[in-house]
DNA sequence: CGAAGGCTTGACGGTATTCAAGCATAGTGG
DNA sequence: CCACTATGCTTGAATACCGTCAAGCCTTCG
């Protein structure tokens, strides 16, 4: 499990000389630690609410995570999916408390690091560092190309490019199947995560449909028919987007 | 200037124990690199374009950064504004290359730090790296209360919610006068950072006028007549927004 | 004084929401 | 095995919100 935070890292001792402590004694340290922090939840749990007390980072190891707002009229926004080998701290600028509501899309298995910790953990072990830092940026830039489709696409746009970026990222962690994967979540969060109304994002999808750009089944099982026309839907490129928001 | 970056921080010591040097030489280290890399821009200026090669910090010691990602067929999102004080790296998840547009809205005066040399600096001044993280965790609170408005909002809740954002950022350094302050930015670029037209932010804002919660004299001073209705109108209260997305 | 840029307002049309009803599927208990 | 329920997907109709187009006005600057 560790070897999921280690193994897809760059090999950073060239261009960054921190004193590492040895390959195998780091590695060692960070399943450690990973394996005493190891909670599993159930599909649907919350694992936080929104302005509750949060001093943890959360280490993904496996199933999915909604990070969500909630307007006080009862509308939600999903924020970000986390996935496996994905890091995340929640805390807003304040510190001690998370800016967002974390809920288990699907059984979910996590280590959640009390920061102090989590510090030592990654003083300690440099590559772990440099790859929260390639998280944080990949985070920014999903993020921001979201807030481009959420403040000036409709919802063709918004929801190929959704698609998008979920099928990449499940593919750089090996769980599509060619251009087939399953989005363990209903046409409503599917809603929450777009800005769409889960009628309109079941019109929109069905659009897609028709178009012969991709298929459904109605349980959220995608295939990608026409990658090509998803992107340029999506109003990205398929490589492009690959580097910018993958962590490398 | 310098000042700026390490007086405003909390008392880290405390909590953090790093083998900092002394304050003082800390203070003139940090000094020294702002201003060896100072650099100005006139409004209008346009830093780095997407996509253009970046590995460089951003500190921010004087004007309004506007960071922006835009669609082919020409319509543009700002993802966030820069104030004095702000730290930023605008890298995308590859590392290399910047995910956002950066453009001066005014006068703008930046020190831009290679990223090399703000790492050996971060790496010893302590104070200098918390405050960076701290910058972080506002910049990703204040990205998903945007989203959340851009998401699920209407177009007074989008204004009003930015407003109070941007009421908030330049309170904290010392750039509002009572209730009133000045955006250096068109109605139409307001619109791009909330998604809407710029007719429709001209509506917006004079419905908000109407209702008397504001005034504004159509050159974007704005003074807040009524801080309460307007954080009900974004959907925040005023202390929980600047709890969230405020550096502390 | 003229030009340029930005704000304002009206009219119109398109996109997405809401409400409502019907259908399909999976799970439950008799 | 079969109602029975709950949940989620689908589709239609009516409505609301916002964008676009267009014109007029004001201010600033050369």
């Amino acid at each position: 499990m560790a070897g999921d935070f280690l193994a897809a890292l760059p090999d950073v001792s060239n261009d960054r000389p921190y004193l590492a402590a040895s390959e195998d004694e780091a590695t060692k340290r960070v399943e450690r630690v990973l394996r005493s922090h190891r909670r599993s939840f159930s599909a649907g749990t919350i694992l936080k609410m929104e302005r509750e007390p949060c001093s943890e980072t959360y280490c993904m190891l496996d199933g999915w995570l909604a990070l969500s707002k909630s307007t006080e009229d009862g509308h939600r926004q999903i924020i970000d999916f986390m996935l496996p080998g994905d890091i995340m701290n929640p805390a807003s600028a304040h510190r001690n408390t998370s800016a967002v509501q974390i809920e288990g899309l699907s059984q979910t298995t996590v280590s959640v690091i009390p920061n102090v910790i989590w510090a030592n953990l990654t003083e300690a072990v440099p590559a772990l560092k440099w790859r929260a830092t390639c998280m944080t940026a990949s985070v920014r830039s999903r993020m921001s190309e979201r807030m481009l489709r959420l403040g000036k696409g409709n919802s063709e746009m918004r929801i190929a490019y959704s698609l998008m970026e979920l099928f990449l990222r499940l593919r750089m962690i090996g769980k599509v199947d060619g251009f087939s994967f399953q989005l363990p979540m209903t046409q409503q969060q599917l809603g929450e995560f777009t800005g769409l109304s889960s009628v309109h994002v079941c019109r929109t999808m069905r659009r897609l449909s028709d178009k012969n750009i991709l298929t459904t089944n109605g349980k959220m099982d995608i295939v990608i028919s026409d990658i090509e026309r998803l992107a340029r839907s999506a109003g990205v490129g398929l490589d492009t987007l690959a580097n910018e928001i993958l962590p490398n």
